[in-house]
DNA sequence: CATGAATGAGCGTTCATTCAT
DNA sequence: GATGAATGAACGCTCATTCAT
């Protein structure tokens, strides 16, 4: 079995691919490099340089990877969205119970996945630069938010049915539930050194309060 | 010779008052241009040309009141926060009712105060410019955040004492029950053109969803 | 006569117009700045700082007077025309000879006004830039080289009708007329170290070229 | 022990001569495409980049022909420059009639080859960018305008021999009476679209005005 | 006090050149 | 030989800050 390969073996496929495989790899390493550089002080006062030097590479390279500064940002945002999104919905698809039951499991997932402080980065940054990036944040708001909303509501939906919610007539009863959740995690990022949030314990009662203000 | 002295007769005390309230309208001035730029481009992108601009004066001028950027910042973060702790306090001391109706009131007070869109703004810059400005994420949690848990865990405590309320032992109860009106004001920032918030319904959800999470 | 006076008296216009001179002399002082280096390495090849180094002022002071590099180098051409122009024009006016003999002066102001550098530079800059500069090709041709061949035509028309001149039928009369000025002022620039060109009497060999071509 | 040698038979010199005809042709293609580019954008905004696209190679290929910008610019004007000379010298042997009726020719085949858009582009380039290389300048003042002027003069004193033409003093004829193609070159690639020049008429009249200066 | 011209450090971006594959 | 990813020096332009008037 001897492989053949040397330097022409760009043939078969492979060494293409490790091409691409080391480009893609070096594009996600800027890319983290510069959720770093971002979250630490902002879309304005990032340096590309310090992104270069974050993700190991000289200045000029990232430029062969993202347009500018924006189009880094943006790219930034969009790919460290796309997991949680993946993960929201997976962890959807466990549905064959009460949805009281489903509803505390949504929840907990949700303050699971902000364990992760990059899900908790890009959201203080779309929350601080939203308006600088209108479509950045039109782009969180419906592959995030409002799809987020979407998984509460047809739980609480359910529970209606099931006669375990009540009826609340109001508006934006999905956003109010999710509310605890969102202020935990930009609280982490900005005042967790003052006064910590422990995220076990909050969760709770951000879980038994809900389902005691929605039981019928 | 009496006084001597140049133009104005700054003798009488008067004029100099004058002086001082003229001073005084300027830094106000400056104060309120500082915001609307911060709030428009974040701290970072913002130019000390357009706050000098937008507050009628040279660019010069703005740097007899504030000795840079970030003392500019600063210092309208601490005045612009300034009001809303007062009229939060003000609106406590209406203080005979039911723990219920003390809890309705507050939020009621709580979401009024942010129609208030520069109370809001200043929020919103505490979140994204706070890891940038300790000091005023400690002075905006110490003033605002901190406070207002205070006022509503009072709140609680009359009603578990009265039997109002069930006695809940986690951690975080306070932030709960404010985080619906955080959001509110963050979302009415960033995600309002999207996906309106109709405040008033919003409000009664929240106070529904609330009341009945903690009745005993 | 007390004239007031002392800081505050940009009342009677003398200082405001102090400060104008100024400003003008600066940007005056800019744009023959700018007329070196641009001469010296070309428009892509020129450095701000250098424009800036030469007029004697910090790199940011050109931007005070001029939006960008391209903004600069028109203005520059622009302002460097002017001149040529008003002198063309006078030396037009005096008129009362032969066609011949206001031929012959033309020519020799002609090459007069090529004694200096900077017209030259001009034209040479103007070759080199113009396509990348439409509208100061246009500029220029239609300020300085048609309004030229303009003063050769009517010239030409003189001496014609009064039988000096034969009538030649052809297309482009005035411009080869002008031809052997124009190289002229090119060669000086590029070739003269190579082969000099002493004007005086190139001049009078294309004038008595010129004069014998016509002669009917 | 024959010549070891690795893959291609470069033995009987065929493949060989393949081999340097394809490296020339490429060498070819790099000077056409260099020329394209210069002449679009000048020397300094032009892009190695540019060149190697339009040439079909990447751009590191430039380099393994060219040491540097700079050295590709001056084998591009040394390439295209040799062709002009060659034909010159060719339209010259024909010489077995008048002076007048040579230099008519002359003029014409000097007018023809500038029919040819790239000796034009040659010439401008010159002018543009001489003053930054002056070894270019003076090749193409040795090999192009000093030769020209060396069968202009010719031209000339066969005329005066003959008694065709008057004998003129003074400085300078050859380049005067050449003036007006070079003109005519530059007029077309800077101001045609403003003022188109008709070549062929334009000759005539040159030709014409010439003729009759120089006639004894 | 107020002005606004001037400064110069700093940053985003480009591009000639190199070199591992 | 050919490629194209990587480099880093360089440059246009900005803007917080200063200071003469």
């Amino acid at each position: 079995m001897n492989q053949g390969a040397g330097k022409g073996a760009n043939v078969s496929g492979l060494p293409v691919s490790r091409r691409l495989q080391q480009k893609e790899a070096k594009r996600a390493a800027l890319v983290d490099a510069a959720l770093k550089v971002f979250s630490r002080v902002g879309f304005a006062a990032a340096k590309m340089d310090d992104v270069a030097e974050e993700a190991g590479v000289s200045k000029g390279t990232v430029y062969l990877y993202f347009d500018s500064k924006e189009r880094l940002f943006e790219a930034m945002v969009r790919d460290k969205m796309a997991p949680a999104l993946d993960e929201a919905v997976e962890s959807f698809t466990v549905s064959d119970s009460s949805a009281t039951e489903r509803l505390r499991q949504h929840l907990r997932s949700l303050y699971a996945r902000m364990l992760d402080g990059d899900r908790r980065q890009i959201m203080r940054l779309i929350m601080a630069e939203g308006p600088n990036f209108p479509h950045l944040a039109a782009f969180y708001h419906q592959r995030i938010l409002s799809h987020g909303q979407g998984l509460i509501r047809s739980i609480i939906s359910q529970g209606v049915a099931s006669g375990e919610f009540r009826k609340m007539e109001g508006h934006g009863l999905a956003r109010n539930i999710a509310a605890g959740a969102i202020v935990a995690a930009i609280w982490k990022l900005v005042f967790d050194h003052l006064q910590p949030i422990e995220l076990d314990s909050y969760l709770e009662t951000h879980v038994d309060l809900v389902l005691n203000g929605l039981r019928a």
